[in-house]
DNA sequence: CTTTTTAATGCAACTTTGTTGCAAATAATT
DNA sequence: AATTATTTGCAACAAAGTTGCATTAAAAAG
């Protein structure tokens, strides 16, 4: 996967716009998954409206760059895919992990999700791992 | 564990009041989780104010009645507690499934979670396997 | 390189979800 | 029956997210 925002926003068939190369910079630089606000404050070139903003994660979501991470004080985090997403689904099979004192949600690319056997009769579309606790950083500290 | 909300109330430290009552009543007779709109559409005996239904269900998860299930739509889902959580934690490591066509949250106890090992460093306090698809009843009909 | 087309932005307004402070009402305790 | 400790309802607020519409900007066409 490229890590170049110009050529990422072409291959997922999205406009270069300034707001859509900021926010994608964003992502690419921090390595963790971002929530709205934290996309807004990490806004230094230029300010965009919070609904611009909206739109932009929506359109990554659409065009399989971000997904979506549920975390559990009701507000959403959004990570960038892997290679393995596209237009016409996701497939990030992969844990996220909350820390609860820096509040920073990542996640683990590299432990892969333990096959899972449901009951009889339920199909799955989608997976979504979150495990809360202390992350390395911290429990370093 | 008792089904009679009374008993349970008071295994659980927690005041009888109508609304409580009621909450856990709702809970009991519908077997999936249950958002904050679900809970307020479930009070055919009698209606409360919005904030004592958050309230009440805030006092379930400080003294283990109740637990959260954070879903990808922003809200979130809550869903009675097993045995062995009390008002010290919550040990509710089962996997939560959501319908995308009925949209009904459920536990599925019987299923453990994968054994899980995490890179070192990290600690875990919580955790939260969501998955969706498409549900038993709904694939039948 | 200018025009046309198509999609993105900003603004205002609104909805949903959830919280806080405080006075009045109710449950448990004495 | 009176006291104490919690709960409730109300009003107000805050945060997260959406929608409609006019304006602006990006890509495509000439």
């Amino acid at each position: 996967m490229s890590t170049d925002p110009r050529t990422l926003l072409k291959e997922h068939k999205l406009r270069l716009t300034d707001c859509r190369l900021d926010v994608l910079n964003a992502f690419l630089t921090t390595g963790h998954a971002l929530s709205h606000a934290d996309i807004e404050h990490a806004m230094t070139e230029q300010q965009y409206d919070r609904v611009t903003i909206y739109r932009t994660l929506n359109s990554f979501m659409d065009n399989g760059l971000l997904h979506k991470v549920p975390v559990d004080d009701g507000s959403m985090r959004y990570a960038l895919c892997s290679d393995d997403c596209d237009d016409h689904g996701h497939d990030d099979d992969h844990i996220h992990f909350k820390c609860v004192q820096c509040g920073k949600t990542q996640c683990l690319e590299d432990m892969p999700l333990p096959k899972l056997k449901l009951p009889d009769g339920f199909t799955v579309n989608d997976v979504n791992f979150l495990v809360q606790g202390v992350c390395k950083n911290c429990n370093a500290a």
